[in-house]
DNA sequence: TCCAATTTGTAGCCTAGGCAAACTTTGATG
DNA sequence: CATCAAAGTTTGCCTAGGCTACAAATTGGA
């Protein structure tokens, strides 16, 4: 056959469908990425850090870590702190490596690096492979910053 | 008095917290953004039309319309296509004038057109002024194409 | 040890933004 | 000018992701 009936997911055509995909995975990339971070510089990830981190309450850290449980990507114990599964630390794994390269990005492009670690927060989750190529490759030519 | 009390809208340090604002004003600029289109494209704006091209149902629109209603940006009577205020008309041009820099910044980056517009649409919304600027500056020093 | 501050959980509330199903209005066409 | 398909509305439902208020558990310090 020509062509298989399934291949990966089925990019979008629509722009404002993909947004939406988008943003369907941001907070649990952002939320997964932030937990190995905790857990790297205080040795675990509570929730009162996650919430501080987030600028949001704790309540709302529960109900999210509620769904990032159901969904496989962390484990947590009521009243303990919360590790990533296997799949919850791949996901974080490529969410640093693309926020890395935003980052990076932008301050090439000459975005002041504070400025550039906001925008790059939320431009993060819109990139196809295309666009973050091209902004590697960008990084990689860009003449060292004297 | 040094430091007025209210100066526009205090630009949060928190970039999860400046990702949460950007969404909250994303569809209305979009949606805005794209009855304009079709008001110059075909005489005026429809639910059904909207509809095909956010891709989602028309009772998705009716809700959201009545958002935009309430806000002031469209008016619309019952069965009867729907038009910008003033005031959503400002919205509308920033907002176009934004997705045509973002695009023409990807393309200039070596991005495919086509991958460039799904990507700017959500790209444009998560921009500080000064990441704007630098685009514009980077479109402006790209020699023109060939 | 114990107790009070901190942290976490629970209950209940809200808005945005999606959906399907059923009903109503509009307007083109015979 | 009656019909009927297309468009729009209404109702009711859902999930995500916010919030406050209050209850319960944990834990470090006296
Ligand atoms: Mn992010
Ligand atoms: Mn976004
Ligand atoms: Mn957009
Ligand atoms: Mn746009």
């Amino acid at each position: 056959m020509s062509s298989p009936t399934h291949s990966k997911k089925e990019t979008p055509i629509n722009p404002f469908v993909r947004v939406r995909e988008d943003h369907a995975t941001e907070l649990a990339e952002d939320y997964l990425e932030l937990i190995e971070d905790l857990i790297e510089q205080s040795g675990e990830a509570r929730a009162v850090d996650i919430a501080a981190a987030m600028g949001v309450r704790q309540v709302t850290v529960t109900k999210a870590i509620g769904r990032l449980k159901r969904d496989g990507l962390v484990t947590a114990a009521p009243y303990r702190s919360i590790f990533l599964t296997d799949q919850g630390k791949q996901i974080a794994k490529r969410a640093r490596a693309r926020h890395h390269t935003v980052l990076g990005f932008l301050v090439a492009l000459g975005v002041d690096p504070e400025v550039a670690e906001i925008d790059a927060e939320g431009i993060e989750h819109h990139l196809s492979p295309p666009t973050f190529i091209a902004m590697q490759k960008f990084i990689e030519q860009q003449p060292a910053v004297a």
